[in-house]
DNA sequence: TGTTAGCACTCCTAACAAATGAGTGCTAAT
DNA sequence: ATTAGCACTCATTTGTTAGGAGTGCTAACA
């Protein structure tokens, strides 16, 4: 709590600072604070404040003789303690979701797609991993001479497959009790509690035909796995282009651009809140904050949406420092709002 | 055949300013041309010369007294008669595709990758369509009260899969022979083989559960269908920044990487290809040559491979209408040469 | 003691002019 | 038919200037 730094004054001016610099993007001088405010002071006052507040780091000067923008420390401040909660609806987004559940990916593309138009930004939308998700269903079938295909649902009905090549071929009745063997030890499990024990009972009871386990356990740790392939959504990636601030050099916006386009490392600024079990709220990083170099001209907000138990994923927004938290803080509460626990009510509702 | 327009001497003049304007990306003045070529001529021969080609539209002036830069006739004439067919190998790459062909999302997208690295331009691939593809197994199975899931493995191995919900429960037995009548009624049978005979007679047979066999009828219509959600992996967008004259407007380039960002868009460029049965090989589009109109500032370079009877996708090139397209085009060759029959090959080896 | 007016100073930016130079078209000579 | 030479065009670069926004400091004031 270093807000005994700041008297209810400068407190005040470093709002206006920030609220004016959010808007037009420019440096703010001392003569434009001075007639913001509804505490006339004169622009002389408001410079000695500005020195006062600069020197205790919450906001900056480009050069000499241009006015002040806020730093990074003056953003957290305002996105911590000055920063007001409005509560405006994005209605008609909440009701999209809820009417297209079926058709997840698209759902989330067009989340994306939506928020990027509403705010202006560069948003990103994670599927859901199924970090924690419970195996319900595994089958087995001959499909050709030599291959298999393994198909396995999960709780929140996602659904994985995958070919396996046989040496010799099985024969219906044990693939039946293959079928028996898996379902009755794996139901119900989570990933995490698949262990070793497990593992090896169900080898010994597969007898000669472990081999095949052995591909079943590795198809489920690979599909219900971690961050092996989440995948990421990405829309208005170009909004970055109106903010010279980010584009000013090709170079600048090139760096940025292409890590939208690697989506793999987009993920990875994600995973860590996805595991983060207590984490269910809204995570702001501000410049340097940010886990990926490339972004330290930028703020993200990140927020974890859980559409059931364990089926989690990230919707963010990446743009200027000088972004509309307020705005982009309440559209990403509402989108999580209509997609949490998702899962569940479709569930009731059939 | 217009090339009677062109004697001997304006070809090799056409092909000389072409050649160092894909270099350079300068406008190419006659003193150049008049050193680089064999021919020895003065730069005020080559100013007639210049004139006339212009003239004929081979080349153009960005303005009075600058040098001459090609035009898009210009382009195609060199594409069609003055390039040469060079044959390096890629091998790294066809190696790397052939070693991983289970994971076919990854290849792909590894493809665009290492194809926009070593072009310098953008690259998009898209996945494999199952246009003419056949049924070869199809499998309902119990998942849950209500639930079914329905599982679609084609030829090629492309596995596709639904939840159906059910309003009262299917007992075994039932099950077991829908199955059967599904698989003996459809399997062999490519989407456009599956008529309304078909159907009905299906849907006759099946009785009272008709209506899950819609239900599995339109699942595979949806995942087997055209264009439905074709996905496409593009890569290097970003070097498309390196041609100033792409992106010498912030908002050129943003609409050209919002294309990029826009999949289905791209998708769309392709799909023609993917139909036109007769098409096999490679495709240039030069600047409004192409379908999307963001791209008239560029050249656009497809190929369409066939990794199975039927299973077709195509990989793209574009950059800037000075692209070196003798590279691109024997990157394409040697890329498609690889992928095609994949499918046919992999089912050999085991 | 806190606030304010005034002023000199800094530094960015826009505007304009001049210099540069690449390249052309045309003409006259070969 | 080819070429050298020359005058001309026009984009680009460079330098200069004027303007303006904003600051820090000082001195006066309540």
């Amino acid at each position: 709590m270093e807000e005994f730094e700041l008297d209810d004054r400068k407190t005040k001016i470093l709002n206006a600072i920030i609220r004016t610099y959010l808007e037009t993007g420019e440096p703010v001088g001392s003569r434009t604070i001075s007639k913001y405010t509804d505490l006339n002071l004169s622009s002389a006052t408001i410079r000695n404040e500005m020195a006062d507040l600069e020197e205790l780091g919450y906001i900056l000067q480009p050069h000499t003789s241009a006015g002040r923008i806020p730093s990074d420390k003056g953003y957290r401040f305002y996105v911590d303690h000055l920063m007001e909660d409005k509560n405006r609806e994005v209605d008609e987004m909440k009701q999209f979701v809820i009417e297209h559940t079926e058709k997840m990916e698209q759902v989330l593309q067009q989340v994306a797609k939506v928020l990027a138009a509403n705010t202006n930004y560069a948003t990103m939308v994670t599927a859901p991993s199924y970090h924690r998700n419970k195996v319900k269903f595994i089958q087995l079938s001959n499909v050709d001479t030599g291959q298999i295909l393994a198909v396995i649902v999960t709780e929140g009905n996602m659904v994985k497959n995958k070919i396996i090549s046989v040496s010799e071929p099985i024969d219906n009745e044990t693939m039946l009790k293959l079928n028996f063997l898996l379902n009755s030890n794996l139901n119900g499990l989570a990933l995490e509690e698949i262990n070793l024990k497990t593992i090896s009972r169900l080898k010994e009871q597969a007898g000669i035909h472990s081999d095949i386990v052995s591909d079943v356990l590795d198809t489920l740790a690979e599909t219900m796995g971690a961050d092996e392939d989440i995948r990421v959504y990405t829309s208005g990636t170009t909004n970055l282009f109106k903010y010279p601030e980010l584009s000013d050099s090709a170079e600048k916006a090139s760096k940025l651009i292409s890590t939208f386009e690697e989506k793999q490392q987009l993920a990875s600024l994600v995973t860590e809140n996805l595991l983060n079990e207590e984490n269910t709220g809204i995570q702001v990083y501000i410049g340097n904050e940010s886990p990926i170099q490339t972004m330290k001209d930028c703020s993200v907000v990140t927020a974890t949406y859980e559409l059931g138990e364990g089926v989690r994923g990230t919707i963010g927004i990446v743009g200027p420092k000088r972004m509309d938290y307020e705005k982009v803080m309440n559209n990403l509460k509402t989108l999580k709002k209509s997609l949490d626990g998702i899962l569940d009510k479709s569930r009731e509702e059939v």
